[in-house]
DNA sequence: GTGGCTGCAAATCATTTGCATATAC
DNA sequence: GTATATGCAAATGATTTGCAGCCAC
C-alpha cells in the first residue's frame, strides 16, 4: 500500500519515515492541493502525536527532492501538490477549488522571452470552474 | 506633478488622500512590484507619521478600484504592480528581479479552458534574467 | 552508534483588527 | 457636519526556529 511512496523517497535517498509515507500518500489521494493545516489536521486523526513542524519539513524536503510541488495561490497558504511535472491551475472564485489545467501555451515552451532564460512557468487561470457553471444553469 | 494621480482618484470617487497620492505615486515611479513594507519604508522618510496600516488600507482601496494590481509571487509578501492590465511576469532567480511580460499565448484569450470559464490569467516565468544572463558572459 | 527526524514550545513576520482622533468633502 | 481615513497598539495566523529525545540506517 505504501510500496508505491516507498519506491518514490528511496530513488531520491531520502530517509523514509512513516510520516513522510503518510503526507505523500496523503497528496496523491487528496488532489485538491491541500494547505499544511489541512494535510496536518487529516492525518492527525491516526496519529494524534503528529507534529506540524513535521508536516512542515516533511513537504519541504518532498519538495526539494523534486518529488511533490508547491503551489503559489492567491491565499495567505501554501499549498502542495503531488504533481512533479509542469502544469497550470484554474482557481475558482465561486467554491474555491484549484483544478489542475494540462493546457500547453506555445511561448511556454521557449527558452528565450524578452531575452530572459526561462526555465519554469506557472499559469494561474482564475473565474469560475465548471461544476459552479453547471450548478447556475439550472 | 500629483495630477495624474489625482485625476485616477477622482474618476472612481475614491477620497483623495495625501498617502494615497503619494502611494499612488511611488508605484508609478517604481515599477519593480514593492511590497508594503518598501512603499511604507520609502514614504515614512519623508513623512514620518505615515502609518503602515494606512499603507494595507490603501493598496487595498486601489486594488479594490483596478487602479492598480496585487501580484503573486513565491515570496510571503504581497508586491504590488501599477499597471491594472493584464500581463505576466518574470521572476529571477539569481537577483530576484520580477519583470513585466507581455507576451500573449492564445490560449490565454479563450473563454473555456476545460469547461471553466476563464476571467483572468496569471503567467510567472522563472529563470534567469537576461541582464544576469549578460553578466554572467563576462 | 550516530546523524538525521520528530515533536513541543517559543519566536518571527506579514497582515488584520479595534478604536480614538483627524480630515476630506 | 458627517462619514470616512489615518495612525497607533494589540491580535492573529502561517511559518520558522531551538532544542531534547527518538528512530532509521
Amino acid at each position: 500500500m505504501y510500496e508505491k511512496y516507498l519506491i518514490q523517497l528511496k530513488e531520491k535517498q531520502i530517509k523514509v519515515t512513516p510520516q513522510r509515507l503518510e503526507i505523500l500518500k496523503y497528496l496523491d489521494d487528496h488532489r485538491t492541493h491541500p494547505t499544511v493545516d489541512e494535510i496536518y489536521t487529516s492525518l492527525k486523526k491516526n496519529n494524534p502525536a503528529l507534529s506540524k513542524t513535521t508536516v512542515y519539513n516533511s513537504v519541504d524536503v518532498l519538495k526539494q527532492n523534486d518529488i511533490i510541488q508547491l503551489i503559489h495561490t492567491d491565499g495567505s497558504e501554501q499549498r502542495y501538490d503531488y504533481r512533479n511535472d509542469m502544469h497550470h491551475h484554474f482557481l475558482c472564485r465561486r467554491c474555491g477549488g484549484i483544478i489542475d489545467i494540462d493546457i500547453v501555451c506555445p511561448n511556454i515552451g521557449k527558452t528565450l522571452v524578452d531575452g530572459h532564460k526561462v526555465e519554469t512557468v506557472e499559469g494561474y487561470f482564475r473565474g469560475i470552474c465548471k461544476t459552479c457553471l453547471e450548478r447556475e444553469e439550472s
